[in-house]
DNA sequence: ATGAAAGCGCTAACAT
DNA sequence: ATGTTAGCGCTTTCAT
């Protein structure tokens, strides 16, 4: 039985009814007479039928498919939105068609156009700026994007990355630091916000902040960002980085350029990923929930699959929650960040704070 | 143009030429007078036609998908698998149906079968016993399974996990061990080879393992684990675990009991999870180079696909590296296990060992 | 309650 | 080089 897989007809014939009749039995679209349902399960049984969905999606127009665009499953963040997209995908008996679109532009607009045509609809996760989704939209298949939307109105959902960044600094200055660094990464489009959100907080304090670029979101640019930071002209006495990727990275090369942490240096991150809390020292980050967004972003699309888009559409925002950990400590009143008396390999890089 | 795609027949109308024409033309099996390409450029252009994937994989019987079924995508073993399963069917211009099972064996066969239907072929992790798998060859589609299966003649790649084992033991033991323990994962179904492989080499030593077992794959896991061992009486002064993620669980939980690590206690792990080298005191593990699994595997299955199945049939297996970090020292003669003067808190809770 | 027939959008012989 | 035609396996009116 290895090639031609039993039909339609075949069972209607071995059952002695029509094709139209096993149609409806196996969508349960009708009542039966006793007699025809036995002859019928016996028949499918006996051949082991299995409805072709291909032939079914291309008359009824569903495939019960999402497509699931990601830039790199390998960032836990994206990991978890697969994950809850996942569950809620299995509990309403669709499946996922995965695009890792590993972080290039190029291809992701060709993956996702084709992407499309096999899908009842889309979750989408880009850096494309949002003035050019309109192409996105024009596919014709329902969308949920990641972020909030300025010019259209999309189904979307996102954190409060403005808050979030607020709240690590609002954490770092109760601790008494002075002396923030931000390790972004100028390519995504939560960076602005998050800038926005802790300069809200460095402004009511008179502070100023400091702003650097990682080449990637990824623990091994942190790790080469990080002697740029901490061997420049402004030493910081914390870094807040764009993810825990970044301050992971940060963190283990800090260690080996010979800084102790978290006396000398605090670091924070966004996203909380499941191993900044196996880190030495553990790393304090914000929550954003990136399993439930992944559910909701699958809750949502679904829900405007089946008519119900009243119930949740447009944007939702999920609340961020500041996780403390040992990775960001009380930096006491005139302990400079660079007035310590150990000793370091590279000390001889170090110039006086302006 | 939102309902209603265009479809072949619209083309075939506005180029004023045969449907079969523009069928060609879209697959690019023929060549064209130069009129008609250009009439044929012109009214697809027009009229943006996309050719219907579905109606075509109905014809020609693929979909130029592969199924891909794994047991967590959190975990970054299967995680690397799919980012490299991705890479190769991207570069061939397929598709990935992900289905996460969530270590769930009553959904697995379902939507298995399933899944089977959608694609062109399927890879698969599993922790099905071996000689139950028949039936998923008897889905009719090509599989690549991962480990060797010693029933059947299956395609499937795998790592050496007997040398995997006997690595870590012989690494351990070089370093002055003499007391070491097994934390596993007895439901994996390379759990036992693992731990025959460290047998093996304990036995040159006259050493014996002491084994046991973790209830999940996971740091959680790792953590609930370590007190068994590390406060029970035969106290190990080392750790081989199943897994990284186990392994991480156990370094955090064995710090918040009081012990210093690695100077109390050697940890080890497998797979080498890409934040291992982040953990504190950073882990060695052995990398089974899961990433090329995955393209291996899928390089396997699409050359079977395509009809040149000899060139890397049957079962390919990776080579085992060890990764030595910081979490395993050297243990000096005479330092006793639990000969340590330190106080802890449960130190009750420790008998001599056997 | 059941069946006949008309397609869904496309490809694959087989003409021409 | 281009067109005709017969389906792929299924759902869906519309009859009966």
């Amino acid at each position: 039985m290895k090639k031609g897989a039993t039909t339609i007809r075949d069972v209607a014939a071995a059952a002695g009814v029509s094709v139209a009749t096993v149609s409806k039995y196996m969508n349960g679209t009708q009542r039966f007479t006793p007699a025809v349902e036995a002859r019928l399960k016996e028949a499918i049984e006996q051949l082991g039928y299995r409805s072709n969905p291909l032939a079914r999606s291309m008359i009824t127009g569903r495939t019960r498919t999402i497509g699931l665009a990601i830039l790199d499953i390998r960032n836990p963040h994206f990991t978890n939105i697969v994950k809850g997209a996942n569950r809620v995908a299995l509990q309403h008996d669709y499946t996922l068609l995965l695009v890792d679109t590993e972080e290039s532009q190029e291809r992701e607009q060709t993956l996702i156009e084709s992407l499309a045509q096999r899908v009842d609809g889309m979750i989408v996760s880009s850096r494309m700026p949002d003035d050019s989704v309109q192409w996105l939209l024009d596919l014709g298949k329902p969308v949920v994007l990641f972020g909030r939307s300025s010019r259209f109105q999309i189904s979307s959902v996102g954190t409060d990355s403005n808050l979030a960044g607020y709240m690590l600094a609002n954490h770092l200055l109760k601790l008494g630091h002075k002396r923030i660094a931000y390790l972004g990464f100028g390519r995504s489009r939560w960076n602005d916000e998050r800038i926005r959100g802790i300069r809200n907080c460095l402004d009511e304090y008179g502070l100023s902040l400091d702003v650097y670029d990682a080449q990637s979101p990824s623990a091994a640019a942190g790790e080469r960002a990080c002697s740029g930071l901490m061997l420049g002209p402004k030493r910081p006495d914390a870094v807040i980085c764009y993810n825990d990727l970044i301050a992971l990275g940060f963190i283990k090369e800090a260690r080996e350029l010979g800084f102790s942490l978290p006396r000398d240096v605090s670091i924070a991150g966004f996203d909380n990923v499941p191993y900044g809390e196996y880190a030495s020292p553990a790393l304090t980050s914000v929550d954003f929930q990136s399993e439930r967004m992944g559910e909701l972003a699958m809750t949502k699309l679904l829900d405007e699959l089946h008519g119900k888009s009243e119930e949740n559409a447009g944007y939702s925002m999920l609340d961020p929650h500041l996780v403390v950990r040992e990775s960001t400590v009380r930096r006491e009143v005139g302990e400079a960040a660079d007035g310590d008396a150990r000793t370091r390999k590279s000390m001889s890089g170090m110039r006086a704070a302006e």
